[in-house]
DNA sequence: ATAGAATATAAGCATATAAGAATATTTAAA
DNA sequence: TTTAAATATTCTTATATGCTTATATTCTAT
């Protein structure tokens, strides 16, 4: 059951933090690390997790891999469920 | 962060049958569990992290505890997240 | 080819989570 | 007040997760 998967991706503070990042436009993994303030490594892992659920792609650009959100609908589904409480 | 224990209540395939059993109408406890599956004390503590999560309430009646959604839109997103993959 | 920047993988540890089994609590009715 | 049904709590075990450190890989430019 693949919402469950999603529903995990979500499931993060960091992972949140990361989505935040690349609201609005697409970011380098080099700018999304000293975003969330979390080391390289455990960014990788993040976004790992993420990829595997299906809700974010990337694209190489040089050196440098872009991150972007597979399906914008992601922001309001987490808009919705901050105004849940 | 209250969102993060909201998708955390909703990353587990157990709690999302439940809310699956009460999407139309409030349901007994005793009848959640045998719709999950799962034991008695298992779903009991489900419940406790839906609970805790403020996704569902509880209701007395008689000897029985009536549980239901403390907010209908959770099943919205639950069918946005669906419609993602 | 090689160096350096960007990213990934692996190993290890601490904590969290899901589940079962056994027991406890609560409540209503007899 | 005792009994039985419904639900909660505790304990244990197995597995998953988040994070750090260290190392490996990949890619581009020189």
């Amino acid at each position: 059951m693949g919402e469950v998967e999603i529903f995990k991706a979500l499931a993060d503070q960091t992972r949140l933090k990361i989505l935040e990042c690349i609201k609005e436009d697409e970011k380098c993994i080099c700018e999304i690390i000293p975003f969330t303030g979390k080391s390289q490594p455990n960014v990788s892992q993040h976004l790992k997790v993420m990829k595997h659920a299906g809700i974010i792609n990337e694209r190489k650009d040089g050196t440098r891999i872009m991150i972007k959100a597979s399906n914008k609908d992601i922001f309001k589904i987490i808009d919705q469920v901050k105004r849940i409480k």
